[in-house]
DNA sequence: GATAAATAGGACTAAAATAATCCTATTTAT
DNA sequence: ATAAATAGGATTATTTTAGTCCTATTTATC
């Protein structure tokens, strides 16, 4: 779930605009996130240069640029590290057979493909197309009006 | 790993030729599969008829059809069920905003890739371009001459 | 400067998934 | 009948994932 709570997070702050600032209740009721769960994939965000936190009284969390330059490769992997699909793909001393095996250049490809596709995903586009977070069926309450 | 296990199970089997009874501690031990978790492997194999079983004594495990009708994303698929990448995409009941969700529809091209490229993996490709188990560098006694 | 409203960050716990083993039963060749 | 295999269920151990909690720190405001 945490990847998944991260896109959402981060696809909720390129809906109310770039360096929007949002207290972190906020994000975790409208994306549905556990709030104390929230905390630690805000950091790994952080790190990541993908949002800024800022703490304090009226602190919360902001996208760190604009939308158009955060996609769901670097949000996912921001959590999860770097997507591998097999473990030989990415650390080839986990099998001795990796510098010689047919098997390991099709998960390679596999993998490029998945980065691939999740790499032309920007968050502009997502945010646009009406994507997760906002149009929400379900009854949770509308934020506060920003000033 | 067992997702890997079956792979090379398969792999190994394909390079004896198709109908090739093999007993078990052999490919355990030329695949590098612990040899109890192997009969777990080649349950699942064997229900979704990629691999025949044959019990009792000079029993042991046969690829079901020519290689070239086996593809990587059934051996895995046979073990860890159908790839999804994230939840909603599968189970779209999982998320309440998959029917209205730009995020989903990212996930759906991914797996959609991913198993298009394992779908293209066939066996008997794999064997020939000399994969995974035969050439090991690692030391391992060859298996004894088949007559 | 004091206070209150936020987040940080480490320690911790709970739950689930994965990897693997073991034991008894059954099948089959000889 | 015997021995050589695998089947399959029960069980265990390990790792990963999800999530919580508590104390410390940061910052706006009065
Ligand atoms: S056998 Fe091939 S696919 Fe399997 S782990 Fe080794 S390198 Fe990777
Ligand atoms: S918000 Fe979109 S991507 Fe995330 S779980 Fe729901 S449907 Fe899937």
């Amino acid at each position: 779930m945490a990847a998944e709570y991260a896109v959402r997070c981060v696809l909720y702050l390129a809906q109310q605009g770039s360096d929007v600032l949002v207290n972190r209740q906020e994000i975790a009721s409208q994306a549905r996130i556990p709030d104390s769960f929230l905390t630690k994939i805000a950091q790994d965000l952080a790190r990541a240069g993908i949002i800024t936190i800022k703490q304090g009284a009226k602190g919360g969390y902001a996208l760190h640029r604009p939308p158009r330059q955060v996609n769901m490769l670097e949000v996912v992997e921001a959590i999860i590290g770097e997507i591998s699909l097999n473990e030989c793909v990415t650390k080839p001393a986990a099998c001795p057979a990796s510098p010689n095996c047919a098997a390991n250049l099709v998960w390679q490809e596999a993998r490029r493909r998945v980065r691939e596709t999740l790499l032309a995903a920007d968050f502009e586009a997502l945010a646009k197309a009406g994507a997760c977070v906002s149009p929400f069926p379900s009854p949770l309450s509308p934020p506060e009006a920003r000033p």
